[in-house]
DNA sequence: TATAGACCTTCCCATCATGGTAAGGTCAAG
DNA sequence: CTTGACCTTACCATGATGGGAAGGTCTATA
């Protein structure tokens, strides 16, 4: 198997399985004497949880982890549910705070007409609408 | 005003101030014979609005287009508002995509009992549990 | 006046995961 | 033997940001 089969197998692109062979996600696969990497089928296996574990959402320094948790026949379960509730709690707290964004945006659109004249609130917010952006004093030097 | 003084009026750093002239979403300053750079009021203003921009998660190619309107005494708003809607369908989106993830996997993690035994439903659902990714026909070169 | 040191300049590199391209070698079917 | 699908490595780009090096400028103070 190359590593365009292999590719097709596991919904990676072959720039991608090479990748992850660099940055040691992925051991180094035999090769042939004109330089082509081969792979079996317990490759395709771990590129396959790779491939679902990205699609999970997990950075690759988490797969590797997770990789090294799935080799370990005797890990403790609770390892990786740690390292899952962990990706959890980054992806609410990311999610938190692309809503209040959402929340103070759709806040001022709301405020604007969105017709064909000038005025408009959010222009004005960003603006910062009067906040002291007058000219301050030359900036001193600290000490010395 | 030097790089330093403008950056802490507006909470931009002096290297972003750089790259955002760089990339030209502010005008090339006026310089001393030293080359350093002189800032006015007006460019603080500019950068706060970008600032503010960019606090709400507007990309920066938003940004210009952002600016432009702002600096367009004669924008209808209703141009505005539009790359502020387009800005929170974006944000949207991306929560959507962000909640499914959080959903599917906390349903694996809920699974796992998260003890000292090996057992566990979320390296099980990665691995493809039994999914068909047994050794396939080698490539078949397409036609000629 | 000389020095210290805070400040500035440009240039290069790194991030993270991915895609693109180019130049060149390999392989199998016709 | 030619064709062309496939492989190799090496480099560049993304978006927005930070880090650092090497070197020049400015000003307060000894």
């Amino acid at each position: 198997m190359q590593i365009g089969d292999a590719a097709d197998a596991s919904g990676i692109s072959a720039k991608m399985i090479r990748y992850y062979e660099e940055i040691g996600l992925i051991p180094s696969p035999k090769r042939r004497d004109s330089g082509y990497r081969v792979y079996e089928s317990s490759d395709v296996h771990r590129l396959r949880f790779i491939q679902r574990a990205r699609e999970l959402g997990f950075p690759v320094e988490r797969i590797r982890e997770l990789l090294q948790l799935w080799n370990d026949r005797k890990r403790p379960s609770r390892e990786v549910k740690r390292v899952a509730l962990e990706h959890i709690a980054n992806m609410e707290a990311q999610i938190r705070r692309m809503r209040d964004l959402v929340g103070t945006l759709r806040h001022f659109a709301d405020a604007c007409e969105g017709d064909s004249r000038p005025h408009c609130p959010i222009l004005d917010e960003l603006a910062g609408d009067g906040a002291d952006v007058e000219a301050r004093p030359q900036r001193r030097r600290l000490r010395h």
